[in-house]
DNA sequence: GTCTATAAGGCGATAGAC
DNA sequence: GTCTATCGCCTTATAGAC
């Protein structure tokens, strides 16, 4: 892990993202970052070129990294149980490290340009990867016959949605939540 | 239920949570409603008094039907497990009537103005109707002893993103939705 | 009820001084 | 690397003709 100190175009893409947090990246003006660090709208484009290459910044770095992780497990050998289990550590541990970020991949990437076709397409081969995860699990008997469509949906998104709630719980041990998530994503809430 | 012909207002109604569904309320000008109306954005003033009005519109009658369904399964004397059966339909109920409108009650809320205190001061009480619910159903061992605040999350957020996921299936029955949502969130997946 | 014209201000981005 | 000043365009909303 890189610990060299934040450089400027760093520390704009950071203070951007908290910002595209609150308010979405439309919402979101130069002159707010700019204010928020303390200094002129102008003086933002010696570190950037755009409003858009903040989004850019923020979004593929981030799904890329789900891409990686994605690859990882898909060549792991482990059982569908444990897969998934991969899965929601991945989301976890990604979505801890960067909250803001999390909620422009979630809720801005239709405002990217020229990198959106790039962004469906990670997105799409991400879902596709789970989904092929669900089929075999269906297949050998170690998940219930249920459609993988509705499967998918209903844990990918409470794992999307996790930066949502990740932040509001100081006191949360990240370990126990991965836990706790597998235990009610895989095996239910029904005693 | 009414079925008088939609006056100019719903009309406005209707096609700006379509457009918010697709960019969010910042980046939808007054102009792009006009245009997909056929009409001059001018012309718009003549039906509503601003932009905001718009939003309130949207997203206000939406949470007052949330509140009135959980207002109705508080009080209908069910277990636990029909309790949070009768959650998921109106879920599934509300947001297939109302797909849009769902996409401005989970990203655009944070662009209300008079109305924020009335919107948060809904959405918690719905929430925290919800964990009561959790909580009975530990308490008397119908559920599993794991933190009703992860329980909810997972559950919540599943349903809350319902809106993003209708529309893609053409050929869906609501009914098996609500009956696989219902074996796949209470139950689980795993055989 | 819709139009044209326009007010009053905010937007992203650039030029050039220091 | 930050500033002031500014460009050209877009924004919500209003006034008043038809």
């Amino acid at each position: 892990m890189k610990n060299k100190i934040e450089s400027r175009k760093e520390e704009i893409i950071r203070v951007a993202a908290k910002l595209f947090k609150e308010k979405g990246y439309s919402a979101v003006t130069m002159r707010d970052i700019a204010k928020t660090m303390g200094i002129k709208a102008a003086s933002l484009y010696n570190h950037i070129n755009s409003k858009q290459d903040i989004l850019k910044a923020i979004i593929i770095s981030l799904a890329e990294k789900f891409t990686a992780g994605m690859l990882e497990i898909k060549g792991s050998g482990e059982s569908c149980i444990n897969k998934l289990k991969a899965i929601i550590k991945l989301h976890v541990t990604l979505s801890s490290q960067n909250i803001y970020g999390m909620a422009s991949l979630n809720n801005d990437w239709m405002h990217l340009e020229e990198q959106m076709p790039y962004y469906i397409k990670l997105r799409s081969e991400y879902e596709d990867d789970f989904k092929n995860i669900l089929e075999h699990g269906i297949g050998e008997g170690e998940l219930i016959n249920v459609k993988p469509d509705v499967m998918m949906f209903s844990i990918l998104t409470t794992l999307r949605s996790l930066y949502l709630w990740i932040p509001k719980k100081e006191d949360i041990d990240l370990n126990d939540l991965t836990e706790n998530l597998s235990q009610i994503l895989l095996d239910g809430i029904n005693k």
